[in-house]
DNA sequence: TAATAATGTTAACAGCGTAAACATAGTATA
DNA sequence: TATACTATGTTTACGCTGTTAACATTATTA
């Protein structure tokens, strides 16, 4: 058995995204990571300075895999229109917020200041700018008011919907009209193109 | 000095919306609650099953707040037309959830699962159905399924944008255009209206 | 008045994040 | 090659946490 382990950093980050994914951000010990790793309680430490640190890595990737996933659906080889790829970006948005739920709980939870985080930071932004660019080219010649005020807009609701989901709320309009759930896989393309 | 202390409960509760306002609910613990009340650091245990319980009933009060506030704002005593008292709404929704930030994140955390509260999925869904309300009132005749695309589009917009306020994502677009938060003071009327 | 229920306290448990002291392995320098 | 140094692991220990069990006091009810 060796002493060293050689790439314990790495080890630690997928362990810990496993865990977080598998029971949420609030059930994340640092010792459990440490023993899933099969490593001793406190060799974390040698590779992060706080459990919030390795959390915020986490949180990292969480935003990576996003602008991913975002841009792969935007990816102009599609061929498909503008709108078309703005929507399916929607779409991928919703999906990954909805599959990695827990995942994305970490990545907007207030338990990671951002601001001590400027790679976690640039990471979010990265993924915002990825909505930037399909609407720019939705909308060419765009003023940049309107650009910001449509960006916010859409991140605002794709966020708030995501959010939503989760909330259970189903007053009686839901049970009637279908819930906010129906409404994403029945026409959310319509619903997100109504917006616009 | 009384052994009972008679309203244990309510002060336990208010305590606990104290602290949470001051520092967060991941920084809330049954014993510094407990202490905030005077009172021994298992007392809480006679009133609350678990710690759980005690931050759903802080969360209960939260939307209660936020339910006030919107029907205050769109109450017809205003004589202020219908589109005017929902913009009213809007505001006063992103209000609380900037005055009162940490516990709006309480309210939306996954750390409490509003299935196992029944009370508190009531009170969620009373500050749903004041977004109801005005919109049938804004749009007489309206279809179930439009009020229903139209609820949760508000709801998640308004619930989107206060996330976004705290996240600090500031990329190229914001620092040209305008930060969300400038979006909001400046003019988030017409910024509603216009997605009306 | 006596029994019982409600509501408080104290003591103890395991799990947590973190720091300090120590051990071992890899690397650079003489 | 021998030696010092640095990187990276372990062990131990601290105070804080949620929770349970055993006990104490007060309120209620028969």
């Amino acid at each position: 058995m060796k002493y060293h382990h050689g790439n314990l950093k790495e080890e630690l980050i997928s362990s810990a995204c496993k865990i977080c994914e598998a029971s949420g951000h609030d059930h994340m010990s640092l010792r459990s990571i440490a023993k899933e790793a099969s490593v001793s309680q406190t060799a974390p430490y040698r590779h992060f300075k706080t459990k919030e640190c390795l959390l915020a890595e986490v949180s990292k990737r969480g935003f990576e895999e996003l602008t991913e996933r975002l841009r792969a659906a935007t990816s102009e080889e599609s061929k498909a229109t503008a709108k078309d790829r703005f929507l399916e970006m929607g779409l991928a948005y919703l999906e990954f917020g909805l599959e990695k739920r827990k995942t994305y709980d970490l990545m907007h939870s207030p338990v990671i200041d951002k601001v001590e985080f400027p790679e976690l930071l640039d990471a979010a932004t990265g993924a915002f700018e990825e909505l930037v660019q399909i609407l720019k080219e939705l909308f060419p010649g765009i003023s940049e008011e309107s650009l910001g005020k449509k960006c916010i807009k859409f991140w605002a609701m794709m966020h708030g919907l995501v959010g939503l989901l989760d909330m259970k709320i189903e007053p009686e309009i839901d049970t009637n009209a279908g819930s906010a759930m129906s409404v994403v896989k029945d026409d959310f393309r319509s619903f997100l193109e109504e917006s616009l």
